[in-house]
RNA sequence: GCGGAAUUGGUGAAGUGGUUAACACGGCGGAUUGUGGUUCCGUUAUGCAUCGGUUCGAUCCCGAUAUUCCGCCCCA
């Protein structure tokens, strides 16, 4: 038996890294004031179709689809915006107190060719916000995945930003890009042809096209925004200078989803050997995705993070961020006759605190000694017949190779006081 | 969806159309049932991704399938 293609398990390492990855958002989440939510894996394919767009390729031609037995058309989500939009509105939480700041981290799905950092299951990390047409709110998203990476400790990263306007300017632009492109249309390939009518923006994201004649003398959005749009635009540009982030406009931003408004931005790893997979994250705002998912006309901004390429970016990077989860004591019983006054005591050690691992195994002494090498433990505790008729105990400081006869009832305090000295020092 | 490469034990890997698949690390046991991480000895793939075919005989040749990796497309 092999796990599908493109699937990976989680465990060691890896694992500790996820965990520790979600500690960390977590933390950052709680100084935003943004609220963790949990939407279902899938969810009512027509969801998908008029949230992210009949016409992206995401939903095309790379969705799980599925019937259930009671032959509803279910998909696995390829993307968090769309469930946290449904719950938005399912739930009436437009009722509550606006802006409303969500975050979620979970698993997405997308039928596609696997390569590194790119998987057919993988996990995102994402914010959403929703209730205000502020520009201050896409600066504030734009904050939270700079100070993400920051804290991270990537460096190199570089923010790309664009406007899309408002739906007035694209209208203006979409005719506008008809109309140049339509002498053209022969030349085009297939899925621009495709393209041309169901969603010509996306005309200007082809790598096939992208060098003849046409593409270049194609207008410009910038010269289509509206006031309005502009304004908007402007202001971002503006918090984001105010608070030091760097930012490069980068007019070719146009992003595989169809319900993105106004701003939109990457953000990208300047890693050698990383290819086309170089962005880590992207997001935009979506004034019309609420309304057109069957709810109120409430504006939303958000972000999503693919954390594989993330975890792939901190590798070559050098920065582990594995945490230390070795234990700090480990318990040799000596002799069958002393488990059971060991197992006792690393039952007090644990619920004094401590990390305590024990010999499950009746090991002899020096297969133990090895062990707790293997284990990086701290401290190794032997306890033996005369250990217990004496009622004091043997520690070695495995880094000192000290050793300590310690009365059991000193035990704790001891330990105490060793194991908080050692963990000030770091 | 298209194009290319790869697949040998727990890991890194060498290798060959013919009765024992090198070497290293790791694991296990012992020299050493109360003090180790050094050293030494033993042991550790009836099998070379899976299934077929060619052959007297295949891990090695051929085909299909699966998975992984690289490029394209797309995306996070």
């Amino acid at each position: 038996m092999q796990k599908p293609k493109g699937t990976y398990d989680i465990f060691g390492k890896k694992a500790d890294q996820m965990l520790y990855l979600r500690k960390l958002m977590n933390a950052l989440m709680d100084k935003y004031n943004v609220k963790y939510f949990e939407t279902p894996i899938f969810e009512s394919s027509d969801l998908f179709h008029r949230g992210v767009g009949e016409t992206t390729d995401i939903v095309s031609k790379e969705t799980y689809d599925f019937k259930d037995r009671g032959n509803r058309s279910l998909t696995l989500r390829p993307e968090g915006t769309a469930g946290i939009v449904r719950c938005f509105i399912e739930n009436k939480l437009y009722a509550e107190n606006l802006p409303l700041k969500a975050w979620y981290f979970g698993p997405m799905f997308r039928y596609e060719r696997p390569q590194a950092g790119r998987f057919r299951e993988f996990y995102q990390f994402g914010v959403e916000m929703f209730g205000s047409y502020d520009p201050i709110m896409d600066a504030e998203v734009i904050s939270i995945l700079v100070n993400f990476f920051k804290m991270l400790g990537l460096k190199g990263i570089k923010v790309n930003i664009n406007s899309l306007g408002d739906s007035e300017s694209r209208e203006a632009y979409r005719k506008s890009l008809i109309s140049h492109f339509k002498p053209y249309l022969d030349d085009l390939c297939e899925d621009c042809q495709n393209r041309f009518s169901k969603n010509p923006l996306r005309i200007l994201d082809c790598k096939v096209d992208c060098d003849k004649e046409f593409m270049k003398k194609a207008p410009k959005m910038t010269d289509f925004l509206n006031k309005e749009s502009v304004r908007h635009f402007d202001m971002v540009k503006k918090y984001l200078d105010e608070m030091g982030i760097d930012y490069v406009e980068n007019p070719n931003i146009v992003r595989g989803l169809d319900y993105y408004t106004h701003t939109v931005f990457e953000i990208e790893a300047d890693i050698k050997g990383f290819g086309s997979q170089n962005v880590l994250g992207a997001g935009g705002r979506y004034n019309n995705l609420v309304q057109n998912i069957g709810g109120p006309d409430i504006p939303g901004v958000g972000f999503a993070i693919g954390i594989e390429r993330l975890l792939l970016a901190l590798e070559m990077e050098g920065i582990d961020i594995t945490s230390n989860s070795d234990p700090e004591i480990y318990v040799v019983p000596m002799g069958k006759d002393s488990v059971l006054k060991a197992f006792n005591l690393v039952n007090v050690l644990r619920l004094s605190g401590f990390n305590t691992e024990m010999d499950y195994n009746n090991r002899n002494l020096k297969s133990n000694f090895k062990n707790a090498d293997r284990l990086h433990a701290k401290f190794i505790i032997i306890v033996g017949e005369e250990e217990i008729n004496t009622k004091t105990l043997t520690i070695k400081d495995n880094s000192t190779k000290e050793e300590f006869k310690i009365k059991l009832d000193k035990l704790v305090e001891f330990l105490d006081d060793k194991i908080l000295s050692t963990n000030d020092d770091k």
